[in-house]
RNA sequence: CGAGGCGUAGCGCAGUUGGUAGCGCGCGUGGUUUGGGACCAUGAGGUCGCAGGUUCGAUCCCUGUCGCCUCGACCA
């Protein structure tokens, strides 16, 4: 890609918001529009990495057995007025609806219903079960309080999956499969989180865990036990059955030595039973011919707050200029490498056109910096902004087949070549970062 | 919805004790530059969030309203 077409020009960051320096330098710089509290547009770098991020997720749920799908976020009244949850969602404010001359239609706070309706239709006979249906789309929350940019908007990507099971023990198996590619797709992502006791909340139902990432950013409160790994949300401290709860469904006795730390929630699962199988009539056919309710299980992962999260914990911070942009992981970045050469120099140019044409054919992207007007040592200070883990500058000083390339998060120089960077790439991918 | 803050050029901000506005960056043009945020010259960009009121005159004062941000409440 030409940098030129991002539209981005040379960037002074200057007032940074402290509290979420990441995000503000995405919109200082254009990569993020701001459209009013809690609705953003992105620009192409973030959307290629929510891309990136979406594909981990439907590579890893797919290997876990899971079914993508994709159900309509715009939804007629009569599906949330049948499972009773319309006039709850409509008078706290929470999901939005709107009057035609054909009916009444709701923008869908969450998945649910339009599951059930789909699932029934299919899922008839206990033949046919179990199953964990799972998609990924745009949800719309009208926030009391928006927060934290991409962190609590009022429009964002969710992947919402849900399991149907014909008892408690295979829902509880669908609960721990879901579990375990969670950890596997924020590992893979790159993010260091911890799954801990949740309260299950408005959702009813029996176990539920959250997917922390430890941040100061974070709006939730837990208590942690580094030791053990164990942790649970504060919130479940108010609930009256706290202590049976903690044992029965968790283990948990002793809460005494844990700590306590904010965190960010980027995903929440929980056993949901039969509760709104019963309210929404989801039934199959059992072995014995009966009508029997399903088991299910609903998982969330907040994809534009894992990607806001991503981007905060890859902020680069220069002693001279402070939070001045950042690296992304190897394996996520949509841009491997950021390619600055000498305009002017034809030979360069070509140099830099064949490192992209190759690296491209192995799908590694590469931007080249063609602004024109702009020294060198400005783009090097810029090649920070769009997150390109790898910087490559043929300038006056590169000669031959010499090349020399930086790894922006460490700043680490290395003499290479063409053909070494390529080798080194595509072991690259194979690694864990 | 309670408490606080802020709305002035694309971005970040000054300012006018009331006489319709500036700075830095960015953007256009010409030129000199080009390895860690270049420089000179020149130019384009603003109903000072919106609406009332006071006044000869309001971006400034008053009232209302809308928007954005933070804390709280709320949050599958």
């Amino acid at each position: 890609m030409k940098l030129s077409q991002t539209g981005m020009g040379t960037t002074k960051l200057n007032n940074i918001d402290e509290m979420y320096p990441g995000q503000s330098i995405l919109l200082q710089t254009g990569q993020l529009v701001q459209y009013g509290a809690g609705l953003f547009g992105y620009n192409t770098v973030p959307l290629l990495l929510r891309r990136n991020i979406e594909r981990i997720i439907v590579e890893t749920l797919n290997k876990y057995g899971c079914t993508e799908v994709l159900l309509p976020t715009l939804q007629p009244d009569t599906i949330w007025k049948n499972s009773g949850r319309y006039d709850h969602y409509v008078n706290d404010g929470t999901m939005l609806v709107t009057e035609s001359n054909k009916g009444t239609f709701c923008l869908a706070p969450t998945g649910e219903e339009a599951m059930l309706e789909f699932a029934r239709e299919k899922l008839k006979s206990y033949k046919n079960l179990p199953v964990i249906y799972y998609q990924i789309g745009e949800k719309f929350r009208n926030e009391i309080r928006t927060r934290g940019y991409l962190l609590r908007g009022k429009a964002f990507p969710m992947l919402d999956a849900y399991s149907f099971d014909t008892d408690v023990e295979g829902m509880e198996k669908s609960y721990n499969n879901v579990r375990e590619a969670f950890l596997e797709i924020f590992r893979k992502i790159g993010l260091k989180v911890i799954p801990i006791v949740a309260d299950n909340g408005a959702m009813g139902g029996k176990k539920s865990e959250e997917f922390m990432l430890i941040s100061d950013q974070g709006e939730d409160k837990i208590l942690y036990n580094e030791e053990t790994g164990i942790g649970l949300n504060t919130e479940i401290l108010e609930r009256e059955d706290y202590k049976t709860y903690l044992k029965e469904e968790y283990g948990i006795e002793d809460i005494s030595n844990y700590k306590e730390i904010r965190t960010m929630e980027l995903g929440h699962i929980f056993q949901l039973g039969t509760r709104y199988s019963e309210m929404m009539n989801g039934k199959y056919i059992n072995q014995e011919g009966k009508e029997a309710l399903y088991y299910m299980g609903c998982y969330g992962i907040g994809v534009s707050r894992t990607l806001a999260a991503l981007y905060e914990q890859c902020l680069i911070k220069d002693e001279k200029w402070g939070p001045c942009g950042f690296s992304l992981p190897f394996r996520i970045a949509p841009f491997k490498l950021q390619i600055i050469p000498k305009l002017e120099d034809k030979t360069k140019m070509e140099m830099a056109e064949e490192i992209m044409k190759r690296l491209e054919m192995v799908g590694y992207g590469v931007i080249i910096d063609d602004r024109e007007n702009i020294s060198i040592g400005a783009k090097i200070k810029d090649a920070k902004i769009l997150g390109t883990p790898y910087v490559l500058v043929l300038g006056d000083k590169q000669q031959g087949d010499t090349i020399e390339i930086e790894n922006v998060k460490t700043g680490e120089k290395e003499q290479t070549t063409a053909d070494k960077i390529f080798e080194f790439f595509l072991n690259k991918s194979f690694s864990s970062e």
